[in-house]
DNA sequence: TGCCGTGATCTGTGATCACAGTTAGGCTGG
DNA sequence: CCAGCCTAACTGTGATCACAGATCACGGCA
């Protein structure tokens, strides 16, 4: 058979309700979209372009990872956050994230410490700005972490961790962008530096202290500005 | 308004879509459909008495979860497991299952305990049978794993374990109906009784370590089948 | 006898229609 | 001027239709 043939590689299909699944993820987890916010799947469709029925795929998937959440009414929302339940997630987010990092610090190579630091000084350059922009700090933000639960090489653990921060998403980066006051203090700053730079000597146990040290401050700040209900 | 209504509590709304995938995830998680299984949206439609519609909402947050796959051929099946892809999630089993298993030492009150009991003594009878029913014995390991695991408080944490029950599920318990002799050996039945012990003495630690190894001796059973591709 | 083209039949995906239930706003009656 | 009803528009859910692509078996050609 001809050899050129061979080279072009397999051509993935990717249907209309994965790429709608794509966006609204990207949009809960940049918290794009508030708690409490409604979506129509209509309108939803509309703007998109499409018919109803991919979104409605999307959005089956994302109310089954309790991303989004379907009313008695009949009206698909992004969830109300509670203090219980912001603590409930930060107590999963340590045990799971925090093996995460354990591993990554030990399965590392060289190609993802530079992908890290990459990322890490792009969120340091956003928060040293004097007027940071909240949507690269937040991309930013994601961007290392990623890179860090990648390291680990579970693909299984970094899929867990997408449908955690989709249900922070929303809450944590809602907040980051209406204050950059989170951005200011310089503590996730600090803490990316300890996180990298365990990773690059392979402390695992120094690698998920400092990414729970992260977690738990990001928690902390969310759940001092009283903002949320109950 | 009238007290009696107050205590009728709120009927909730369950879909077609629901129930056809709570009934294709007990098929998956007790072995019921084996790896590289396929399955016809249409046919499923039929059999379950309703239209396409809630199957193919079904089957998409299964796809989602990787408790199914859509083939490039426009074929739906339960995807195969490899050698590789198993040791992958066994890490990952061994950390998530391993600290809610800790959590539910801490956590469990004297309601957990009984259930536990309950469910660990139905296995132990049906492992201890003449002829065990493989049936009886998956459903009491399942439900006694997920009394430990709901005794941690964490429910976030179950809904990630039920993910990967999804993805075990075909493998572990396939093998378990097709031969009984991981029963005879009494491993389980042993770290069965080690946890519960542990969980009653509060023993996070001793807790871990008997889920760990109730785990690890499964995986290393269904390796050693040598029946996985790759 | 061996191989390749071909059509019937299956696959999932997307669009559209129908429906029951909810909501919100305007209108009517006091 | 305000309260309450009532209708029109909207919600997600389920069913049905349409379609492109893949599979497989049969039949004809070499």
């Amino acid at each position: 058979m001809a050899s050129a043939l061979a080279s072009i590689g397999r051509i993935e299909r990717v249907t209309l309700g994965e790429r709608v699944y794509a966006e609204l993820r990207e949009l809960l987890i940049a918290g794009e979209l508030a708690p409490g916010e409604r979506l129509s799947l209509r309108t939803a469709a509309e703007t998109l372009g499409t018919s109803m029925m991919p979104v409605r795929e999307a959005v089956a998937r994302l109310v089954a990872d309790d991303a989004l959440e379907v009313t008695p009414n009949r009206s698909v929302r992004v969830p109300l956050m509670t203090v219980a339940k912001l603590r409930e997630l930060t107590a999963v987010r340590i045990a799971v994230e925090g093996f995460a990092a354990e591993q990554a610090a030990l399965q590392r190579n060289e190609r993802d410490l530079e992908i890290m630091r990459r990322f890490d000084s792009a969120f340091r350059q956003e928060a040293r700005s004097a007027r940071p922009n909240a949507t690269r700090a937040v991309r930013a933000n994601k961007d290392l972490h990623f890179a860090v639960y990648r390291a680990a090489r579970l693909p299984t653990l970094v899929g867990i961790i997408e449908g955690l921060w989709l249900k922070i998403g929303p809450v944590i980066n809602l907040d980051l962008k209406e204050s950059s006051e989170r951005l200011t203090t310089g503590d996730a700053e600090r803490q990316h530096a300890h996180l990298v730079a365990a990773i690059e000597r392979q402390d695992g146990t120094a690698a998920r202290e400092a990414l729970v040290a992260d977690i738990r401050s990001a928690a902390a700040f969310i759940e001092a500005t009283g903002r949320l209900p109950q």
